[in-house]
DNA sequence: CACGCCGTAATCCTGTCGCAATGGTCGTCG
DNA sequence: CGACGACCATTGCGACAGGATTACGGCGTG
């Protein structure tokens, strides 16, 4: 198995060359555009890892490109900002799945192994809760057959807890999920959003509430 | 819609810009082969008119290239001479249609147009959104029986949303569709345009609305 | 020369965010 | 059992970012 690693921190993408070699994946690794496209022409990957923000350009333009070159191999974008507008804008473009950093090895593989399991098709599953319809891919909600129109951080307080519906989410979990590396949050922000979310849940009658647990962190439930 | 020219006879260059330009098709110039299979590399066009001769090679060599990237652009390919034997050279190597010069602009257009409408290349029929027809092809728009008259520009914007109606088209997607590489914008001018298509589409009651994505881009959406 | 198109920039407007103040709730411990 | 303290919920505020709109001037065209 091998795959293309397309990505200019020398940190994090040694990291991850390591992590995945020691798995026995090969790694192909590049820091360029340029030069990514030239090694997806001369041969084929089982997925390629592609960091957005790179020296010649943004790395989501190579996904229209191998498209209409007819290449299917699945990619996974790398993203600093874990905002869902870029995800969605991602995966218009068609890109597979969308990781926001930081994030763990853990994960990476868990997605790079879900990603190339599945014949070509994006198909995730999507999460149903109450009347709600939660894709966590294309981060959009469905209540009903209305789509509802979230704001970027209570969208992602709400996949972060749909993906785990039924289960505790940790608070800190949700911080780092919502909130990248150079933001730091000093503040009740994230009570703040559930509390918005909630009023909006029940304005629409989502079939959904979210409980706290004390100290720990949050929870979604159907009733 | 996009093209890429490749032509060196910068007189003949600029006519062929112009022209199309006028009709609403953005048009990247070169003169270079090797710079055309750099700008292929990095964008998509919706066809490719190629000349023969050129300072640095025969410009029938770039289809093959073309071709073995999977790349399914239609090209056309200019002649000084309109010989029968260069027909099948070029044809036999994938070109989708040859052109003895002189021509008239209008034939190089009509050809165009009947080289995009095949098949082979993505064909798109005209796409209904609303009480609009959009002809991306001929790039018009119907609106119930009124044909509407459209600045270039607005022109370009909407037939590009119309191509994705439903789905967000990044910002940066509408700029490098609109405009050539030599042009650059650095102000709101997609922003001015967006905005004065808008007025025009409500005044004439189209049946559509131009949703914005915030920091992402915009969406056409049936209403 | 009149008109329409286009890019620019100034201005206005809107939605979102972090923050903090206030009041409520829960659990624990005396 | 009651009171206190930690934690959570809610809400208004100010800041701010992006868009929306529009007036203006340049330019080409008829």
């Amino acid at each position: 198995m091998k795959i293309l690693l397309v990505e200019d921190e020398t940190r994090l993408a040694e990291a991850i060359a390591a992590s995945l070699t020691k798995k026995g994946v090969a790694v192909d690794h590049t820091a360029l555009l340029g030069d990514a496209i030239e090694l997806a022409r001369q041969q084929t990957y089982d997925a390629i890892v592609l960091d957005r923000r790179l020296p010649d350009g943004d790395g989501i333009t190579f996904i229209p490109w191998l498209r209409s070159s007819g290449v299917v191999t699945p990619v996974i974008v790398l993203t600093a900002r874990n905002e869902p507008a870029e995800r969605v804008a991602g995966l218009d473009l068609g890109a597979d799945d969308y990781l926001g950093k930081p994030f763990l090895m853990e994960e990476l593989f868990a997605r790079l192994r879900a990603v190339m399991r599945r014949p070509s098709a994006l198909a995730e599953p999507s999460i149903v809760a109450g009347r709600m319809t939660v894709d966590p891919i294309r981060m959009d909600v469905m209540v009903g057959e209305l789509q509802l129109d979230l704001p970027r951080r209570e969208l992602m307080v709400l996949v972060t807890l749909a993906k785990r519906k039924g289960k505790t989410v940790l608070r800190s979990a949700l911080e780092t999920e919502i909130y990248n590396y150079e933001e730091t949050i000093q503040s009740n922000a994230l009570d703040a959003h559930v509390s918005r979310l909630r009023k909006r849940l029940t304005d629409v009658d989502a079939g959904v509430s979210i409980h706290n647990i004390r100290g720990v962190g949050y929870l979604l439930k159907e009733h």
